[in-house]
DNA sequence: ATACTATGAACGATCGTTCGTTCAATATTG
DNA sequence: CAATATTGAACGAACGATCGTTCATAGTAT
């Protein structure tokens, strides 16, 4: 075993990149068919690599899904960076509910998560996971709404927490809809603000 | 096949109720284990019913999933009547939305209904199901805003068929989270009611 | 006698995983 | 540096289990 910093070998480069082509066949998999109904070959198949290679970077069809999940925590920087500037609070807002729902509008990102948290019902590992990514982005938010409010641009909610939290679902539950229905999210997003920014505006 | 109506001999009663308890087995198995982990022999083996038989009564595993989400129509009834009576708008929304949070308190509601609407994302029949029954709950609602916006009671949203979907999503993405950080769903509806309210009333 | 429901064995397919093996890259010798 | 030993990635056949569905047969109410 070498170091345990980044650098590495050639060989172990060459594992490295492995991994990643079969996380992203899974990735592709999942999307198209579901996790139930993608195979331990499909997605071996689809990374062009070999059904027991596989096994040798993964201990199982588990085990890919969780590293998407680990994987999704990467996205949310951008959001965390708008979150953290120190604008109004209500310019935070703003431009966080366009940035989340500008990613939200591909539909492979809200099927993905749709598809780790329909796991994370039963799968305790996975639920974890999820509450942790989500935290970050709410705990980011949550500054935002009491800084807005001691500064007086936001309404005194009972609980910043929760309000937070019903922003973000807010936002997830349009995209939800958007993929289902048909509706680009680009039409959502406009109602989406008004109702969230009437909500915790003061008046 | 005997006239359509309800009415039936002995013979057709028999077998519409054991339609019933394989639905009702159904639902326990998904509700356990989710569709896809659950087998037709789970199914017909808790409705006590032999493997065979069942698909004398429904076409396939699908179809019984159909059916499922069909009989989720009843449950809205109670809802649909709060939100057709006419009270003044913000009182029927308070009432709707405690109502409703109520319903979604117990968490097989919820489960079952992520449990649909994941496999929605890939089966247009069961998308379709979902979006109408949807509609009709958001089409109540939207007559509900309406009218509040006539009465001057509630704030002159910019799309009140947008807004309605929104109350809805975020009673619904509330007690998802409440199934998964295992947060009562009682701890939730105050600060959704405030959410909710804070952004449709007139300021 | 007729028309049903009910049964469970059987089917072919696919599932996730394990296994023994090959082989190239690395580490250790001389 | 050359020769050898060790490692672990890569492979695909094989495993046992389970999948959804069909079917020939048996039972039962009309």
């Amino acid at each position: 075993m070498s170091e345990d910093g980044k650098a590495g070998s050639a060989r172990e480069k060459a594992t490295a990149k492995r991994r990643n082509q079969i996380l992203e066949a899974a990735v592709m998999c999942f999307l198209e068919n579901g996790y139930h109904q993608t195979g331990v070959r499909d997605i071996a198949a689809r990374a062009g690599v070999s059904l027991g290679n596989l096994y040798n970077h993964f201990r199982g069809k588990h085990d890919v899904l969780v590293e998407i999940a680990m994987f999704e925590r990467r996205d949310m920087e951008p959001f965390l960076k708008i979150l953290n500037s120190n604008s109004p609070a209500p310019k935070i807002l703003k431009k966080f509910i366009g940035a989340y729902a500008r990613y939200l509008a591909a539909p492979e990102n809200v099927i993905l998560a749709l598809e780790i948290s329909s796991e994370a019902v039963r799968q305790p590992d996975i639920a974890q996971l999820f509450v942790e990514n989500r935290a970050m982005l709410t705990d980011a938010l949550v500054s935002v709404v009491k800084r807005g409010i001691a500064d007086g641009d936001l309404r005194a909610v009972p609980d910043p927490l929760q309000a937070s939290q019903l922003v973000i679902e807010v936002l997830e539950g349009s995209a939800y809809r958007s993929v289902l229905a048909g509706i680009p999210m680009s039409k959502l997003v406009g109602s989406v603000e008004d109702f969230v920014m009437s909500s915790l505006l003061v008046r």
